[in-house]
DNA sequence: AAAACGGGGAA
DNA sequence: TTCCCAGTTTT
């Protein structure tokens, strides 16, 4: 066994954090843990694991649900296309693998949402396949075990990495394996300010020999991302408030919202977001069906995604509805609950109703 | 190779 | 504020 996988195990051995997933050897559960775990922190993801696992246990469970409740369970989490396409992924393990979470990494490759590092973690940690897991912790731990210098997120610089693990990869032990280099990107090899006097690689470090860890891994400089500004419309209609769903494709593809339009991108100055009245004219022109009795503006929310920050002018009035729209609709708080939102809506319900 | 795709916790 | 996290898919 390689020195480097030696160590590692055996710190691991000693230090291994207790996470339900890793209660299992149940592939399927290993599995939702992953898709779980895509951008997104282990604090987070635990207390929607546990919730997941209570409702869906098993594969068959998932496969037999309704997609508005499966997305339901993942409010809050973001990318919801992950669950999509693992609600998918896990009808096509049923009807075309009779329930069986394939243990062959091409096989388990070629479902929705199971890219390479998926593939790898699943089947060594479920299975004990000799597969390599290369996540943004094993890209910034061997980025600095091996000092490379090129940008992390080139193919290059990926593609020497991942030589390198499966240089050091232990046959038969790939899953604890993994899961270790995990555990030491989080816990000690992190971003900034590495704990290095804490770690079990350090006579191995390329980073470490030349006191230069924090160099490591390599980036290139960020671009800004636009800023959209908005009307958002909080409308209520005796005691229903008006919602609309998203387009299936795009920016949370599928999820409810309240109403919101379009502030032009010249704006004099900034009073201008809190007028009433523009406000009121804007959303009487895009909603010619509405009878709109007053509105008074309520605040700011912003929102930043990862490519594009919104930037909401949220107004509150009530309305009544001359006729009926296609794309408005006016939901009871019962009905309302049923729906899934962006976490931006959420935040706005929750403070006004 | 770059952009799209959410949300939140840490520094 | 800024960063970026147990990534995948599309352009």
């Amino acid at each position: 066994m390689h020195e480097v996988a030696q160590a590692l195990l055996a710190w691991y051995e000693q230090t291994k954090r207790s996470l339900p997933w890793r209660e299992t050897k149940d592939p399927y559960r290993i599995w939702v843990s992953e898709i779980m775990l895509q951008q997104t922190r282990v604090e987070t993801v635990i207390p929607y694991y546990q919730r997941f696992m209570q409702r869906f246990p098993d594969l068959a469970a998932l496969s037999v649900a309704s997609q508005d409740e499966v997305v339901k369970y993942w409010e809050g989490l973001g990318y919801y296309s992950r669950v999509r396409r693992l609600h998918d992924a896990v009808k096509e393990v049923e009807a075309e693998y009779g329930g069986v979470v394939p243990n062959d990494q091409e096989t388990f490759r070629s479902l929705p949402g199971v890219g390479e590092y998926t593939a790898g973690a699943v089947m060594s940690i479920a299975y004990d396949v000799d597969a390599i897991a290369v996540d943004g912790n094993v890209l910034r731990v061997f980025s600095r075990l091996f000092a490379v210098n090129k940008e992390i997120t080139s193919q290059a610089a990926k593609k020497q990495i991942a030589a390198h693990v499966q240089d050091v990869l232990p046959s038969g032990q790939a899953g604890a394996f993994n899961q270790a280099i995990m555990d030491l990107g989080s816990a000690v090899c992190v971003r900034a300010k590495p704990r290095c006097n804490s770690c079990p690689l350090t006579a191995f470090c390329h980073a470490y020999a030349q006191d230069s860890a924090e160099r490591f891994p390599v980036k290139k400089p960020k671009k800004m991302i636009p800023t959209h500004v908005f009307y958002v419309y909080l409308l209520q209609n005796e005691n229903k408030i008006a919602v609309r769903q998203r387009p299936q494709e795009g920016l949370l593809a599928g999820l409810w919202e309240l109403p919101y339009t379009s502030v032009p991108n010249k704006v004099e100055n900034d009073d201008f977001f809190t007028d009433s009245d523009q406000a009121k004219a804007t959303l009487e022109a895009v909603f010619p069906h509405l009878n709109v009795h007053a509105i008074d503006y309520s605040g700011q929310f912003d929102h930043v995604f990862s490519h594009l920050k919104w930037q909401m002018h949220l107004f509150r009035g009530h309305v009544s509805e001359t006729s009926k729209s296609e794309s408005l609709q006016f939901v009871s708080p019962q009905e309302r609950n049923q729906l899934t939102f962006g976490t931006i809506f959420t935040k706005m319900m929750k403070r006004y109703l």
